[in-house]
DNA sequence: GATGAATGAGAATTCATTCAT
DNA sequence: AATGAATGAATTCTCATTCAT
């Protein structure tokens, strides 16, 4: 009775977790399909397959939703950036597997990719804190990357940090930002050793240097 | 007589104008602070002194105001890059004023930057034509300059030019958009010069190359 | 359990049937004061005692509640002209409970009568296809009876029949207009046996024929 | 001097009269097209060649317009059929003549006929009074009419003048609105004879009589 | 008289959120 | 938990009318 009771209890959280988990998915589509506000709660709710009422049993409001959307998804992902930056021993491949990443994760989800690249990031409805947060993974990843290489002598020494993470992830950004107004035509996973290649040398020419 | 008259039109042409520019201003003022969505006709007309009706005799909606704030300012903003590029006669130069004006331009009217920042530019309202227009203006220039580099022998021979316009603009936006994020609390233009250091030499070690 | 779920079902939709009943009959109490244009869904929505939006949930917008006011109160009132029409068994009598049963029935709802003379007759708001449709209805009865008529030898034979209908609905129209215009203080079907006298002999002197 | 000045006075008096005849032409053509409520000053002031300010200082309201049309273009409509009917010497001809010119004047000016028909007519927004007034000039028509006809011994004595009036009234009406809503394709005044031809003998077979 | 820019009251409509069932 | 009907505040936009020039 217990053992089922148990059971029973890991079911309904299953399917609780389900619900949950189908109107992010679907608030994501929508939202990436028609901008934050200009979708509807009854858009997500029909897509998700449930009553509009619903979604307030999981989130507090609209805004929420893309709190959320924020924590569950964009975080993981990133955390997996972490992942497959620890893997790499110097600091240059430190760097190729963060941007092969980053563009492969957005590349898999292109709907997570407009929604965080157009919604999120710019927004300041999310509160600053989260962003910030966010944003401290990333620079914490290059902070360290930075500081290994310059041990490591392939980095150079004069650098500003603060402005060698806004030089990356602008290029990165930028390059995904491109590839969401194309409609991902191309695939965007290749834009990866090329940008890095310009992070590391620039587009200078070596024999002026 | 015919004088008065044609001084009478001047003057009224010239409130006119002031309306049209007055309501212009005050809506950027007003999407600056609290987004395009959530800002209202009535704070706009509000903050520009008119009635709300008289918003309408300008604008046809609006989406009109941004869409004319585009043409407006923005086009002249980066038309005015032109002219600090062309004064320039290397390639490194080039782009030393092109970053320097984009970021003199955008310190110099913070409610412009952030509207086109987080508005504009990502933002599918805004026909994609006139986005692709001014985007094209930015591109040409960084296509002739890495081209007249090339032949000057400052720049490297193997660049797709597609990505080292993303590169570059990338690392711009970037430094605008954290800029924006510290409420304008430091020197944006003093970042022009070690940003464009990184466009040229990366953050490799020459020892190394 | 089941019984008692189709019973709250049934409830429900009574209720919901109510709700939209409501609104309609409101609407057209307020139309029928004040003409379509100077209505308000506010005025309606307090008339009917629901909130403004409310409406929306039944109606997708003003327009459409003249449309289905159409549908649902004055296709159902032509109906039962026909039932009359069919009862009597010769051409006169056809007529004569024709012009009854229509008088009838707009005595009964002045408000119907009311908006169906002023707001739906006259107006191209309507799908004209609505108008024709309802107005063949008529058409069909006025045709088929003049036909019986003249197999019987009751209606003379040199008629355009499209002449007939006009000479027939104008007449009843504007005795009803004329009621509707003296805020029916008078008996209005008193007016079926008389006028249709005058269809069916006209003014002329039988002595002169 | 003096005569220039009566001259001048004369033009001026003119010219106001064109503009004021001007707007209300315009106003009618519009009203026509649009129906009242949906019509807009400005469309007025457009169509008839002057700012939107002028049409006030020739017409109190909008609702003016159309009270100056009726006046104006109407009665004047009506007195002709006065003339017409006077100059007819038998109770059936003056009918018959009354009848031709309505659809003759209707014919030649349909916007008037539309506005007549769809806005003035059926309307509480004129003043009661005026369209009694008009409507009496019809009803006299008509009643002298009659009376003439049952001293000739070709009308009927047996007849309620109020319901013979709205029988005429609404056959010509309903006559007109049909060739309205047919967007005037055929020829109305041809309707005339054979209409006139039902009001005398109505439908019924004269053998029966 | 003529203009037409400016006004602002007013109306339709939308939609996040609530709550009775 | 789930529903979805109901709400009504909020917003955009229109347009008759006014009035300074």
């Amino acid at each position: 009775m217990t053992a089922l009771y148990v059971l029973r209890g890991f079911i309904i959280s299953i399917q609780k977790e389900n619900k949950h988990h189908r109107i992010l998915e679907a608030a994501i589509k929508v939202f990436a399909e028609q901008g934050f506000f200009q979708s509807t709660i009854a858009q997500i709710a029909q897509k998700a397959g449930v009553a509009d009422g619903t979604i307030y049993l999981y989130f507090k409001n609209k805004n929420d939703i893309l709190i959320q959307f924020y924590d569950y998804k964009t975080k993981q992902v990133f955390e997996r950036f972490r992942e497959k930056v620890n893997k790499a021993d110097n600091a240059v491949e430190k760097l190729r597997w963060l941007v092969r990443q980053h563009l492969t994760e957005f590349q898999k989800d292109p709907d997570m990719a407009i929604v965080y690249q157009v919604e999120t990031r710019q927004n300041r409805r999310l509160g600053d804190q989260q962003i910030k947060e966010m944003s401290k993974i990333y620079f914490d990843m290059i902070s360290e990357m930075v500081e290994l290489g310059q041990a490591e002598g392939s980095i150079r020494k004069n650098l500003y940090m603060g402005l060698v993470k806004r030089f990356i992830i602008g290029g990165v950004d930028e390059v995904i930002n491109t590839w969401i107004h194309s409609n991902g035509k191309y695939d965007l996973v290749s834009m990866a050793d090329p940008l890095v290649d310009l992070f590391i040398h620039g587009i200078g020419s070596p024999a002026k240097k």
